[in-house]
DNA sequence: GATGACTTGATATTCTATAACATTCAGGGC
DNA sequence: GCCCTGAATGTTATAGAATATCAAGTCATC
């Protein structure tokens, strides 16, 4: 895998790890061992990860857990906004912002896998002024654009 | 169902049938009883209809129809862009503009499930900006905007 | 009527996700 | 401590979505 930009990998995890933790805390949800160990696996890679990957390193080692116990913690984890699921590609990601609530919009590029979560209030904003011309409330988005990042392109 | 616009439905279908029909012609592709077929089921609806959902109406009054000839059907009207895939419901849904191929990007209302297909340049326009200010080539997107249309918040 | 490209049929399997019910675990009141 | 309760996890089975593979049919062209 390419990162955009090199760096200690097991530090970014461990922050990940750190900061749901604390937020846990603040909101009085249970950051438990299972969960604590399904959102470890999902930044395990800076690639989205799917559901079945995430079983069969869980289940390393040990006998293997069921299908349940990983979308039952996954669904923990989006729901608390620690992770983002990434519709066209069935797929998990760790979100680069957990202190604040949001919906994902995504940049996937198709050569080395490599995700971008764009934040971009501007963005959202355009989305949401678009679902009101159309004579719709606005509740949620998903945005996924396809492209090569530029790693890849050099 | 709630349409947005009352209107003579079976006139709709038989003016997509056409439209695709026509185009098959230009292009020189083949619009088969089998395509024309899945694509009339596809706008037998004007909701996001699952493959199998389609698998299901085709195989009436005969011998049930396998998956894969479904969904090379559905191959086939996509890359012709006759129909969209919506992703975050693994459903189809026919193009409402099949004379320009594009990208569809949707409103989905999630009280009726009847969905609009919005073919704005200037929502285009600031997708593929946002790609590129984040170092990205755009290829194509998904954009799936859930809110509640305007019949259903009367 | 043989050739080859495309389309469809048929069988099996893979991948993704959830339903339903049992068991375990953590915390609060007694 | 013990019981109660609700949340979390375990377990088994199944549903839902999509593809791989190979066989058979169709159709235009040589
Ligand atoms: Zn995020
Ligand atoms: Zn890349
Ligand atoms: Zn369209
Ligand atoms: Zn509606």
């Amino acid at each position: 895998m390419v990162l955009k930009h090199k760096h200690d990998h097991d530090a970014c995890i461990e922050t990940a790890l750190e900061a749901a933790q604390k937020i846990c805390e603040e909101r009085e949800t249970r950051f438990t061992p299972l969960r604590r160990r399904v959102l470890e696996l999902v930044w395990s890679k800076h690639e989205p990860i799917t559901a079945y990957e995430v079983l069969d390193l869980l289940s390393e080692g040990q006998k293997r857990v069921a299908p349940p116990t990983v979308y039952r913690a996954l669904d923990f984890l989006i729901e608390e906004g620690f992770v983002h699921r990434i519709e066209s590609l069935n797929a998990f990601v760790g979100c680069s912002d957990p202190a604040h609530k949001h919906q994902g919009h995504f940049m996937i590029c198709t050569k080395c896998s490599n995700v971008t979560e764009m934040n971009e209030r501007s963005l959202h904003d355009v989305i949401e002024a678009a679902a009101k011309a159309n004579g719709y409330s606005y509740e949620n988005s998903i945005l996924e654009i396809a492209g090569i990042c530029e790693n890849c392109r050099n």
